[in-house]
DNA sequence: TTTTGAGTTGTTCGA
DNA sequence: GTCGAACAACTCAAA
């Protein structure tokens, strides 16, 4: 008797570490991949249009290799219950797979169908796919979740010879027996009607087979220096870039944590160990916001710390323009232009520059931090609802292990520390481009000579940035002082 | 229950 | 130019 299984794919687009996939294959004759495009159900966190055009090439990749193995990826879009019975149905399937995911709306979504295939008398099961510690699995001696990272991280860490080791992918299916309709990927409308994406098919390859290329690229080498180069933004290969990749489950975190676990045993050298498990750690921030997110599932809009919400933001109708220049890299910092700009380019942002233009955002020009989130939302390819939450919240101060109100980043002294020589300005600033390194960073400070003759005009944005920093700083610290006087009240 | 030590990523000021 | 202290108070986690 021949048993089929549904595997429910959403963001675990692999096969190697791929659990519900693995058991499915352990336990059934067939097995049938099946792919739902519902983004509504989602909420309020469909995902933004660097995200979708991300998810467009992911699934072409994943097609190809389904096909390949024999079981063919069934694409559909509709309401996922309906769509999920629909092919139970026609392939005379008896079970249904899938990988968790933690955001509120998906695991209330979630719960309500396994419960309504399990009511229609089939096997409904969901596996780990994309955490170390699953976030019910970390607690504190208190039985609370965590709510500070290094007390976190130490308890994983004593617990680390739990973690799973990746998982086989299979090397090939049985072909079903009956051809399901798929639509074409084209159909569900991921990609940008304009083309803009041509900056992100420069930079990114979507899909497992470039996921593990990058992994294998930096834990190769640059993991050994991670720890000392990860916070120079025009270092390019110093950091991971596995963030889009981990996002859509490309690879698993096991995956990068067993491969850097590798790399320690065969790298060495200066401080190799220190700046290994300084990558490590990082895996961890993830986990953090994972586990923070499932615990704690208003923080998407709401500060965590409630005393927050008497914040004295500034009002949308006074922000609105400081908001629009933030966005296009027209603030005249040219630190915080050069990663809003990298931003619209290529989908993502070197995460010492993610503070640094999150710190101005929010200190600087007073805006909510929720509007930076939304930015960010819709134009990160790595856009993650628990790492941009706990991201925006730490920078706002409002969030977990947030930093203290007075941490104002000075963005000129955080360019002159981590760009010392401009060239991450130069790159995404182009009309900063010959303008001397002592002045790169603060250009209104220049001599008129100077700026003439690097091209810089006298009513440009780089001879008067939106904001004067000193004041605004002194500004964002009369503010915190205003909720800690309304607490105290 | 109470106490204690610690807490991603910084800046400014004044000696 | 360099260096240490101040910037506050609170929450968290564990002993």
């Amino acid at each position: 008797m021949t048993t089929t299984a549904l595997v429910w794919l959403r963001r675990d687009l692999r096969l190697g570490d791929q659990p519900a996939l693995h058991h499915a294959v352990a336990h059934h004759d067939v097995v049938v991949p099946v792919f739902v495009f519902a983004p509504e159900e989602e909420k309020d966190w469909q995902p933004g249009a660097a995200s979708r055009w991300w998810l467009h090439h992911s699934l072409t990749a994943l097609a190809e290799r389904f096909a390949k193995l024999g079981s063919p990826l069934i694409v559909r879009s509709g309401s996922s219950l309906a769509v999920l019975r629909t092919l139970v149905k026609d392939a005379g399937a008896e079970a249904v797979y899938w990988n968790r995911l933690y955001e509120p709306a998906v695991i209330a979504r979630d719960a309500k169908i396994k419960d309504a295939l399990r009511a229609d008398g089939l096997t409904a099961e969901s596996f780990n796919g994309a955490v170390l510690f699953e976030p019910w699995q970390l607690k504190t001696g208190a039985g609370d979740p965590y709510r500070v990272y290094s007390p976190m991280f130490r308890a994983a860490e004593a617990r680390f010879d739990e973690i799973r080791k990746p998982l086989p992918a299979p090397k090939k299916l049985a072909v079903p027996s009956k051809a399901l309709k798929s639509e074409t990927l084209d159909a569900l409308g991921l990609l940008p009607t304009i083309a803009w994406d041509g900056g992100l098919h420069e930079h990114w390859q979507p899909g497992e087979k470039g996921a593990l290329q990058r992994l294998e690229q930096f834990a190769s080498q640059p993991i050994a220096k991670y720890k000392d180069l990860r916070d120079q933004p025009a270092l390019d290969g110093a950091v991971s870039g596995l963030s889009p990749h981990l996002h859509f489950g490309e690879i698993s975190p096991q995956q990068a944590f067993v491969r850097a676990q590798q790399a320690n045993h065969e790298l060495s050298g200066a401080g190799a160990h220190g700046n290994i498990h300084h990558f490590v750690k990082e895996l961890f921030w993830r986990e953090f916001s994972h586990h923070l997110l499932y615990h704690y599932p208003k923080t998407p809009t709401e500060p965590m710390y409630e005393k927050f919400a008497a914040f004295p933001w500034r009002k949308p109708k006074d922000y609105a323009a400081d908001l629009v220049a933030w966005q296009k890299g027209l603030t005249g910092i040219p630190i915080v232009d050069a990663g809003m700009r990298q931003l619209w380019v290529t989908g993502w942002m070197h995460n010492r520059v993610r503070m640094i233009v999150a710190s101005f955002l929010t200190k600087n020009l007073l805006i909510p931090w929720q509007e930076g989130a939304a930015w960010f939302w819709d134009t990160l390819v790595d856009a993650s609802l628990p790492q941009n939450t706990l991201g925006w919240q730490w920078a706002a101060g409002c969030g977990a292990d947030a930093a203290p109100y007075f941490r104002i980043f000075n963005p000129v002294l955080q360019g002159e520390k981590f760009d010392a020589e401009g060239s991450y300005v130069r790159t995404w600033v182009p009309e900063l481009a010959t303008l001397p390194a002592k002045f790169i960073h603060k250009p209104w400070e220049a001599p008129s000579e100077m700026r003439r003759a690097a091209g810089i005009a006298l009513d440009s944005v780089y001879a008067h940035p939106v904001v004067d920093l000193k004041e605004s700083r002194d500004r964002a610290l009369a503010a915190f002082a205003k909720i800690k006087a309304s607490a105290d009240a």
